[in-house]
DNA sequence: GCGTGCTTTGCAAGCGCTTACATTTTGTAG
DNA sequence: CTACAAAATGTAAGCGCTTGCAAAGCACGC
């Protein structure tokens, strides 16, 4: 937006014909002719121009802007499915604008009207539980709004998730397998956070149902940080009995608690074995390999573009759909000391 | 952008008052008298209305957008940064438009065209050589422009970044100091990229300057990641002979370098040293903690939000700023073995 | 040469908002 | 009570683009 750029009257009087056509040259190449195009393409070359995006998106009533709340930018989590999104996004010639809620609420609810009132077509949301004002304000304006991350099924908003409380419960079960019995957890801090807090709901499920007492689980809920972490696993290393394997809401939390380990001279997983989730890239490059769920972060972004596109341009088109996670053994899961 | 949304003219008839009063009790509400104020101001509350923002941006030819391309959302380089400049934004109800080029210049290109296209008022953009088209399209369209991470004195372009040259010398310095005579440098791609060939620059000139014969220094460019770096640590400790430093050309490689030493047996730094750059949150986590260059990311991020914004609303007053790094010292760096 | 059915182009009416200018109302001094 | 200035509000002209509709151009067969 500024003073000096050519406008499609511009472009017209130097093709000579009339700014309709050079808006169908750009909007609808077949409907002009060959031979106008090319001489309309040369104009557009010559003044350098590029369409107003005021002026379209009054007239369209589209902004081909979507809009993405995530949590948090300052880790990896989500930056991979972000990427992916966004390339499927830009594909399509939308463009991503990103806000993000640093786990909070409120300040989620700020962000998306902040984005709606910049234009945004439509909204890509980390988890579902969000206050009733949130989900109301999105109901009134009738924002195609698309949930990632988690996966409610019957639900009539729209989700490209997966089921963190089956999956949490998987690698519970999988620490017990290998003969583990005493246990803690360290999660994300549950209340507003529904992953975190189906993660956790999961990991108890499993760990009941195999014949532990739940009362003596330890359950940290902590911010996701590195230092956080460090601080969980002071705790739990000074319980009695020590747990002899951490369950760790996320793959920031489990390096976290293995770096601290390490530095406090623990052998991970000889003196204790550490789980992750989410396979972030570090995962794989921490000693020891983290054993982590594996999330589908790149087809789940792709899949919520396509979904979420199909929803605002045909409202009622997009589906839900379910994402299967899986678990990465890694050397972090070892067999309890002896 | 949808069908129902109220528009001035709705709450102009609900308030009986003008249109163009309903317009100056948002942009500027002491033009109006109080008890008029109250009564749109009601209206407006009534109706759920917010104004259309491609009306807005039509009219007033702004958009209250600014772009911001970085390399790479893949890791947590720039996510501190950008974080900071984001708020800084939206305190001024700025909104953020973000862009990422993988290092690629084309791809850059691309994005920094998607983002004025899409309304962007002015842009944010990291380091400064960039292909002369980017450039005589940026000066074509007179869009304000910042460069951060890197510092060009003398030069007409805004900056708000430092000296990566000094501090990769810096660095340098540091571990011959600490009794290295035998380096190996594993550095980014410095085509297209110029922090990365600054910093290289600056620790090939220091290592030069203390009498170590450069060609004896072998240097390894590498894309950003864990998988990269491990793979030049598996050709660097082949080497004969074997170097007992190696500096990093950011920390993402650095902290790779450690734990493929580690995995492979190595000791950090009793076997070789490793030194980083920028002290991401994981550079204080590894073991051992990262010996590093501090990139004041944050305060990069604000003051870069200050001089856009200053840059946007009056072209030409806008400052380029210098900011300073310093080194953190960890446990990375040791002496050379006996 | 003319009517027919295409394709290609132009015309002009908005889209919702801001703002310079005109007009009305209100306040104040004489 | 009048005259005038200041404050409050209204009027209307765009901002740059899209798009339904109308007009023009064209090829074709009769």
């Amino acid at each position: 937006m500024n003073g000096n750029a050519p406008t499609l009257d511009d472009v017209a009087r130097a093709a000579g014909v009339s700014a309709a056509t050079i808006s169908r040259c750009i909007n609808s190449p077949d409907r002009v002719a060959e031979s106008t195009r090319r001489r309309v393409q040369d104009a557009i070359d010559q003044l350098g121009y590029t369409p107003n995006f005021g002026g379209r998106a009054l007239a369209t009533r589209r902004t081909n802007i979507v809009g993405a709340v995530i949590p948090s930018m300052a880790n990896a989590i989500f930056a991979e499915g972000i990427q992916a999104f966004q390339e499927e996004l830009s594909r399509e010639k939308v463009t991503l604008l990103i806000g993000s809620s640093n786990y909070d609420p409120d300040y989620e609810f700020e962000q998306i009207q902040t984005l709606i009132s910049h234009g945004a077509d439509g909204l890509l949301l980390v988890g579902s539980n969000r206050p009733e004002r949130t989900q109301r304000f999105l109901d009134a304006r009738r924002i195609p709004t698309l949930n990632v991350w988690c996966y409610q099924p019957g639900s009539d908003h729209l989700f490209v998730g997966f089921d963190n409380c089956r999956a949490g419960a998987d690698i519970a079960r999988l620490v017990i397998e290998s003969g583990h019995r005493n246990l803690a957890i360290v999660s994300g801090i549950c209340e507003g956070n529904d992953r975190a807090a189906d993660r956790l709901a999961g990991m108890r499920q499993a760990i009941g149902a195999e014949g532990i007492d739940l009362s003596q689980v330890t359950v940290l809920q902590t911010k996701y940080s590195f230092e956080h972490a460090a601080r969980a696993f002071d705790t739990i290393i000074a319980q009695s009995p020590r747990p002899t394997a951490i369950l760790a809401g996320n793959d920031v939390l489990a390096v976290g608690l293995i770096e601290r380990a390490r530095s406090l001279g623990f052998s991970v997983p000889g003196d204790l074995s550490v789980t992750g989730f989410d396979d972030i890239s570090v995962a794989q490059f921490v000693e020891p390999g983290l054993t982590t769920v594996r999330v589908p972060q790149v087809q789940m972004g792709q899949r919520a573009a396509e979904e979420l596109l199909a929803e605002i341009r045909h409202p009622g088109s997009g589906k839900s759909v379910e994402m299967l996670t899986h678990i990465i053994r890694r050397g972090s899961l070892g067999p309890p000391p002896a």
